[in-house]
DNA sequence: AAACGGACCAACCGCTCACAG
DNA sequence: ACTGTGAGCGGTTGGTCCGTT
């Protein structure tokens, strides 16, 4: 039995979106003082929030080392495969994603790489093929293959629910036991061995994968200089992921979701860019420095078809825009 | 133009874990 | 060992947007 929600406790707290106003207090305070007990900020912030809505509203979306924008097709290819590994688990998923979030990568897997694993027959479980007989099948899998052939979702859906959970828990049990909870480039190695050289991650490579900058070494991020600036800010530096890389605002659908506060913070210092590189400076006391290219982008520009993507300070190849990018306007 | 439904995503909720007293 | 508290995680929900009818 868990405790109350916080919010519950205060009956004056605010609940639902975040107004600019809330933002810019919290986003004024954090980088000022710094991340310390969240459960104090609303107190010293004047904000009607509790703490815990303050954690999520600064590592969700108002950390600067957040990554914006669509998922580019190595990012979704990794998440995939991490999947495949971690199960459910975003956290680790997103520490392995610089810049982004867990609730972020959630939001991505159930809203479009779920649908995409069983448009191309692969259980978004188990990750392997769905086959007729129901093998290796989670029951979301079955049901959608027995479902065209008439059969209702309601009759066998209580039935298989146990048979597939219990399945699902014997496969988690094993990659439990691997104990695989932090980056490790030969973990990562293994992937690749694990892939099916048929399946979907035939394509996947992991190239030139940064330890360094995993293990939120800032000086392996050349030409960003972001790294060794949040380097000076150690209380700063307690985010899921411990590094600060480029970011790309390009996205416009994104950024029109953005609060006007952080919009405003753009519009400010976004004189001489299109598409900017966000770096969050800080100066010698630890304060953060709006850098002219921080927090900006251009909200009218429009994220061009082939982009550049990059990743621990290397830059990729170009990549090629997923399917959706191509076939549906989205919004990320 | 209005109604409807699906998709998306920010935020909440319930729970576990870690730790201090 | 027990209890209280805060942090963090994963699942779920509700508001909004957008395409379709």
């Amino acid at each position: 039995m868990g405790r109350n929600s916080c919010c519950v406790k205060q009956t004056k707290l605010k609940k639902g979106l975040w107004s600019p106003e809330e933002d810019e207090k919290l986003y004024n305070y954090i980088t000022r003082f710094g991340i310390g007990c969240w459960s104090s900020v609303p107190k010293l912030t004047g904000l009607q929030r509790c703490g815990k809505s303050c954690r999520l509203r600064w590592i969700n979306y108002l950390r600067p080392d957040l990554k914006r924008g669509m998922f580019s097709q190595q990012e979704e290819d990794l998440i995939i495969t991490l999947h495949e590994v971690l199960g459910n688990r975003w956290a680790q998923i997103a520490a392995q994603l610089p810049g982004r979030t867990d609730n972020e990568i959630k939001n991505f897997w159930n809203s479009y790489l779920k649908k995409k694993l069983i448009k191309q027959g692969l259980d978004p479980s188990t990750h392997k093929p769905i086959n007729k007989t129901g093998e290796n099948c989670t029951e979301t899998s079955l049901l959608q293959m027995l479902e065209p052939n008439g059969i209702p979702y309601s009759s066998i859906s209580d039935a298989m629910g146990q048979i597939f959970q219990e399945q699902t828990e014997i496969s988690r049990e094993n990659l439990v036991n691997k104990e695989v909870y932090e980056y490790d480039p030969l973990f990562l190695s293994e992937f690749q061995a694990k892939v099916d050289p048929n399946g979907y991650h035939s394509n996947f490579l992991i190239t030139s994968y940064d330890q360094n900058h995993m293990e939120g070494n800032p000086n392996q991020n050349p030409g960003s200089g972001s790294g060794s600036e949040f380097e000076s800010l150690p209380s700063l530096m307690n985010f899921d992921h411990g590094t600060i890389m480029d970011t790309d605002f390009s996205d416009s659908t994104s950024t029109s979701r953005m609060s006007s506060f952080l919009m405003n913070k753009a519009m400010e210092s976004s004189s001489n860019s299109s598409i900017m590189n966000s770096h969050a400076g800080f100066d010698q006391t630890n304060n953060l420095v709006e850098n002219p290219a921080a927090y900006s982008w251009d909200a009218e520009s429009k994220l061009d078809s082939v982009f550049q993507f990059q990743y621990s300070g290397i830059k990729t190849e170009e990549i090629m825009p997923s399917p959706w990018q191509e076939g549906e306007s989205r919004k990320f």
